[in-house]
RNA sequence: GGUCCUGUAGCUCAGCUGGAUAGAGCAACGGCCUUCUAAGCCGUAGGUCCCAGGUUCGAAUCCUGGCAGGAUCACCA
């Protein structure tokens, strides 16, 4: 139990003993004291005021009077108008220092194992063009999460549906079975995604043209829409692809090969990774039977022309269509089959889905539907979903060419760590492959962090200038601070300073110290904030203050050159506690550390 | 029009299930490297927490109603 739940039990006891009141505990109010006032933790007295008949002053010294004496970490208490700030002793903080100190993985304690597996969806790309800025994020947010929930004793299975199939993917096959003659990534030198996604952009550029030429013939531009020949040509292609039309199928697995090559280096490059990879021209179909059990059933009915819907009435929603008048499937109708054939495949406690907010309606209807079908873990499904990302100049909008491609972004943040780093002049001493290695971890580092420092709900804005900068809130900064811990264990160890197993229980510590201290204390309970809120951001802001707050440390006492032995040990082994804490945050978010930058 | 999300410093964001004088970074200005990495540290300036009511001992936080921005309501995915 952690020293907050104490302390409320210990206040329950007291307003039991005191004033024969009995309390629960979730309206006791423990909080970390703010910082201008002396004191660990407040107790808020004002609700007590009811019973203990009381002025809040006299409330509160009489609470934490009986602290004092009952509770042994408790050293001292003040009272501020109706706040009880306790203080905590010094021994207090060096034993759970020692402890840590003795530990393997900090998150350890927050780790109750056995809490159930989780399936995490998340990347999720159409196989027509690569990935840009809103996927980057999509994949950080589902990377990170899977691992916080981990850290938080589920078992994590991370998959992706990779949408190989569809009339989109033909618009690309299509254009570039027209004006490709012959073109391979290989023959080009590009990326195979990006070669299909030039296709993808020639379609709609002579598409469009299409268009506007039949509507000047005087057809109405839903009409021309339709009529173009290129549109047509598409569709056939999709027919064709549909009845397993061998050439069709040829071609269509030759450059979904070269897509997924491509998108294979970006995630690679952007450090994720997946357990099981789905794909949707091998699941797409295996929604319809559950759609014609569920209408045996009678929970969907059929319309006139034979198709298939849902009545959502009772949820005071519309009707959804299910199957096509033709048979054919919609996208929800794969949902419900791929999320049944994962629930038999793991048999999953939650099911959680990263894909963007503008989808919150189609999973809200997916519960209802799985509902109807009867199944009762319906309700373990959550959409995580995540905001858009906008440029500065607004929206990005792929018709505009506004949209940040990820694999530039990478290269650019690359190029800007390299350039940094040649500055600093830092690195002079490094092979070509550390240097390239440190450029990678800073360069990602502060994408990385740029992006999950915001909470996914929220819209963000990404600003190019600003996310290449390596000063203050971003991950440089954070991955400058282990650095630093690092060459100063570094250092430790060329003077033969040797680091204790344990720091001496009469060692004297400072507020600097003991709010370091503080902060490690708290990192399970940011972890198990970060996994019930499905946010990284939670884990991006704590290391951040953790940083911070090391790095005034650091300015402002010196570790190896301390008054004595015992500070010197004192903050050797704080040190290293607060290096492991960052290490163990940022692997939670997915960036790597340097060891030196 | 219905539903959902967002609105905090010039800009980008924190602010946990209501709690003390609302916090960071960037940008601006001024300091700190003969001392463990200055990608750092310190200071100055900057606020009608969108508006109006309500609940409460107490509201940026909860409720209601506005306003503004966004998303969504396809035989698209």
């Amino acid at each position: 139990m952690n020293i907050e739940a104490r302390i409320v039990s210990k206040v329950q006891k007291a307003l039991l003993e005191l004033y024969d009141t009995d309390m629960a505990s979730e309206k006791i109010q423990v909080q970390r004291t703010r910082k201008d006032f002396t004191g660990d933790f407040t107790v808020v007295v004002f609700p007590f005021l009811g019973f203990t008949k009381r002025p809040p002053e006299q409330t509160g010294e009489e609470i934490g009077q009986f602290l004092k004496e009952k509770v042994d970490e408790i050293s001292d208490f003040n009272v501020i108008k109706g706040f009880l700030n306790l203080i905590i002793g010094n021994d207090f903080w060096l034993r759970f220092l020692n402890s840590m100190h003795q530990r393997g993985h900090i998150y350890d304690f927050a780790l109750e194992s056995g809490q159930g597996k989780i399936v995490v969806e998340y990347s999720s790309p159409n196989t027509n063009k690569p990935l840009h800025l809103g996927h980057i994020r999509n994949n950080l947010l589902g990377f990170s999460i899977s691992r916080i929930l981990e850290a938080t004793g589920h078992e994590v299975k991370k998959v992706n549906l990779v949408n190989d199939r569809g009339i989109h993917i033909c618009k690309s096959m299509l254009a570039w079975q027209k004006w490709g003659q012959g073109e391979t990534p290989e023959s080009k030198g590009v990326k195979g995604d990006h070669l299909v996604g030039d296709y993808y952009v020639l379609f709609d550029q002579e598409y469009k043209r299409q268009v506007a030429e039949l509507t000047e013939k005087g057809y109405t531009r839903e009409e021309a829409e339709k009529e173009a020949p290129l549109m047509k040509e598409a569709r056939q292609m999709l027919h064709r692809w549909e009845q397993d039309d061998a050439q069709t199928v040829e071609l269509w697995k030759k450059m979904n090969g070269w897509v997924l090559e491509g998108f294979e280096q970006t995630y690679q490059a952007l450090g994720i990774d997946f357990d099981r990879v789905y794909y949707e021209s091998q699941v797409y179909k295996l929604g319809k039977e559950q759609v014609q059990k569920g209408l045996e059933a009678g929970a969907f009915f059929t319309g006139k022309d034979g198709s298939v819907w849902a009545d959502m009435a009772d949820e005071a929603l519309d009707q959804k269509l299910l199957l096509r008048s033709d048979g054919t499937s919609v996208y929800i109708t794969q949902d419900i089959g791929t999320a049944i054939q994962r629930y038999q495949e793991f048999d999953f406690d939650q099911h959680i889905y990263v894909v963007g907010n503008e989808q919150k309606y189609h999973f809200q209807v997916l519960k209802i539907l799985l509902g109807k079908l009867g199944y009762e873990w319906a309700e373990n499904l959550h959409h995580l979903a995540y905001g858009m990302v906008e440029l500065p100049e607004g929206k990005m909008k792929s018709r505009e060419g506004t949209v940040v491609d990820a694999d530039d972004l990478i290269d650019e943040m690359l190029q800007t760590a390299e350039t940094m780093t040649r500055e600093s002049g830092k690195v002079g001493d490094f092979s070509d492959a550390e240097k390239n290695r440190i450029y990678h971890s800073i360069g990602l580092g502060a994408l990385k962090y740029f992006i999950l420092k915001v909470d996914p709900k929220k819209n963000m804005t990404f600003d190019p200038k600003e996310s290449v900068d390596f000063n203050g809130n971003t991950g440089p900064f954070i991955q400058y601070s282990y650095a630093r811990i690092n060459s100063l264990i570094q250092k430790a160890g060329e003077r033969n300073i040797s680091v204790p197993e344990q720091v001496k229980a009469s060692t004297p510590i400072n507020d600097k110290e003991i709010q370091l201290i503080k902060l490690i204390h708290q990192f399970p309970s940011f972890i198990q904030d970060a996994a019930s809120e499905m946010n990284p951001a939670v884990i991006a802001n704590f290391v951040y203050e953790l940083a911070r707050e090391f790095n005034q440390f650091y300015h402002e006492y010196s570790v190896l050159s301390a008054e004595d032995e015992q500070l010197v040990q004192l903050r050797m082994v704080l040190s290293i506690q607060v290096s492991r804490v960052i290490r163990e945050a940022m692997w939670l978010l997915g960036i790597d550390l340097p060891e030196r930058m």
